[in-house]
DNA sequence: CCTCATAGTGAGCTTGCCTCACTACTATTC
DNA sequence: GAATAGTAGTGAGGCAAGCTCACTATGAGG
């Protein structure tokens, strides 16, 4: 892997000069994203746990229960979608469904306390892995690529 | 998506403060990467074509003819993907497979004139894309951003 | 009460990868 | 110069993570 990244820079050169350079900016930015996958995979290899899961996990660990509308909202997909996701941690014994009280047609999804005991340790290790990755930079380079992206974003 | 994004901004105020500025950084990454991966899907779409034909497309701009395995080594996947992605361009006419003449086990990959045709749209495209999305930064921001992630790729 | 809207889910599709096993061929070794 | 070992591509089939469409059950408003 590394050593393609080598050679493909190697080969940009015959035809840098016609390149602008934000074009260099986006294979940049998604080569950064590659590894950034990668490496937080890695953190979460331990838990053996898909990462469709381990976003879900993270979106209920600051609500004591969620509707599956709701869940689907703070995951950015489609609703059905989200029942799958909620079925697979369900079979791992990490959520519960219950019927909402206040609408038969909806179910709330809250954490066990497996669930959170998991989503906890995941959280451990991906700030870990955060750290590993970014802490490669200055202080005053994580604070300007914050504030960059910062400006990226919306 | 914008307004989700923008509520997930609000709820996030919740609990700032028990996260590290590293675990910041990650969110503000994907949230960017998925910004530009919206709009360069919307800078494909004129020509309906798949993120992963356009990335063999490119690759295949600057090289007259590249053996399948070659093909699969730079865009990082299995031979055997590889031979999907170029079944798909072949069916669209944008690319040739030929027999390797010193490797009769081997194929040669080359564009097509169509092939060639769309390439270089889709690449004015992408560029102009990438224009439209980085360009929102100052040439120092700009500078400073390529530095960094210089910095974090490998 | 009747109509319309909403919450979740079954069925089935798509994209973009993967592994494993196989065929056809090349290279090596006895 | 045959046997053996390795390599290039691909058929078969799988998986993850999303999607739409259509349906059921329920809620809400006139």
């Amino acid at each position: 892997m590394a050593e393609d990244q080598h050679e493909k820079d190697g080969r940009a050169d015959e035809w840098r000069d016609v390149r602008t350079d934000t074009d260099r900016l986006s294979e940049l930015f998604w080569s950064v994203a590659r590894q950034l996958r990668h490496s937080s995979r890695e953190a979460l290899a331990p838990w053996d746990i898909a990462p469709s899961h381990s976003r879900a996990l993270a979106v209920l660990m600051h609500h004591q229960a969620l509707r599956l509308s709701e869940l689907s909202d703070h995951l950015h997909i489609a609703p059905r979608s989200t029942t799958d996701v909620v079925d697979g941690l369900q079979e791992r014994g990490l959520i519960d469904r219950m019927p909402d009280p206040h609408d038969r047609r909806a179910m709330l999804v809250s954490l066990t306390d497996e669930g959170h005991r998991v989503g906890t340790a995941i959280r451990a290790a991906r700030d870990a892995d955060a750290e590993r990755f970014f802490g490669l930079l200055s202080e005053d380079d994580r604070a300007d690529l914050a504030r960059i992206l910062q400006t990226l974003r919306r």
